[in-house]
DNA sequence: AGAAATTTTAATCAAATGATTAAAATCATT
DNA sequence: AATGATTTTAATCATTTGATTAAAATTTCT
């Protein structure tokens, strides 16, 4: 029945985890379209009739991939977001942290994403409650308190995320402009790291009209 | 020979032209795996082996497409970036308007060139010369003078096209974020192409340490 | 161990897709 | 209009790819 066997842990995952292992890093890393599942079978080590046994289709896998990593992820920043207890400052430091940790584990994640989202609005609204998550959230509220009248709290939303996200979504440009290899771009996240929360605040002490 | 037939240009634009246009939308809009040739020449009007009649493959007009987009993009900028007459504040006002004029009509080209680069960062290098592009120009030097000691420039930079160009790229999910349509969301980017060149000299004044 | 349920595989199908070919249509030059 | 070059089309091929099927292997329960 459902007892399952439990072998060890570390190494055999049992085939359905391994599937969707194998799935979300080849879609993240080649789009939907860009995979096929036969290199998803092949990547997980087991055999292509596998996959449709567990999941049925491609683009079954796919939703349920893409729905388990949106959800990972925002449950990762709705914990930080809505802290009472939290000021502004340590809130947005441990945002980006957060965000900066996800994203070197898994550099592919927030152009799949963006990706994903271009092509179907409708399922990070339908799947996901992230309106309230965020504009909602205690984290806005503060920022609203601090922002000068006249501009959109908002904006320094979006300031935020695009300070933190797009080193990560355009990395192989930046390198490639900055003449940096590998370990020399990580040195300049780590930078990013301690100074985008200083940035960001200094944009709402000294943002006038 | 040689001689073409000119015919209204505005309505008939010849099927090869044609061809790239819709290449380029398509490609842009589902990336290369995601893009029948099929639906190109639909799209175009034309018959599928024309297609192939001039272009020889799927993969070269792909590149063709790319490389073209890439250069337009690239001689817009540059103008900018080396013109030596123009103050930093100038020229951030310019380069940030360049972008949202761009961007606002193709919505579909950043990220579509941030993904052709994470498959085939190589293409960047070898096809642009964009290291010096923008690492050599004049612009980069004005900022390393106004950059305080033990801030690498190159940040600032990065901050530049971050708060410029992830609202494109990340439209979609911003709008539903912010519960805002497309007339709210253009609002939105036209305050940033104000505040923008703002927030950048911001940085470079009150960066400490 | 033996029966029943579950998991895995090899073989195969059907549709989609990039590409080619040979013929037809159009255009340019005489 | 006739000729030759260029452009466009319809028909077709070969491969890729998502999916299915029926059988084999493994596990579970008695």
């Amino acid at each position: 029945m459902k007892t399952k066997k439990e072998k060890i842990e570390t190494v055999d995952l049992g085939a359905e985890e391994r599937i969707k292992q194998a799935a979300t890093r080849l879609f993240a890393k080649n789009g939907f379209a860009g995979t096929r599942t036969r290199d998803i079978a092949q990547e997980a080590g087991i055999n292509l009739a596998l996959l449709n046994y567990y999941f049925r289709s491609k683009e079954k896998l796919f939703d349920l991939v893409m729905l388990e990593a949106m959800q990972d992820f925002m449950r990762s920043i709705a914990s930080i977001v809505n802290n009472k207890d939290m000021s502004l400052e340590v809130k947005l430091e441990n945002l980006v942290q957060n965000y900066f940790q996800l994203f070197l584990v898994q550099p592919d994640l927030p152009l799949f994403v963006m990706n994903e989202l271009r092509t179907n609005p409708k399922r990070l609204e339908s799947h996901l409650g992230i309106k309230k998550v965020i504009v909602g959230s205690h984290f806005f509220e503060q920022i609203k308190k601090r922002t000068p009248k006249k501009v959109n709290p908002f904006q320094f939303l979006m300031n935020t995320m695009a300070l933190t996200v797009f080193p990560f979504l355009a990395a192989p440009m930046l390198k490639i402009i900055g003449d940096m290899d590998e370990s020399a771009y990580l040195q300049i996240l780590e930078e990013r790291k301690k100074k985008i929360p200083q940035w960001i605040l200094a944009q709402l002490l000294t943002a006038k009209s």
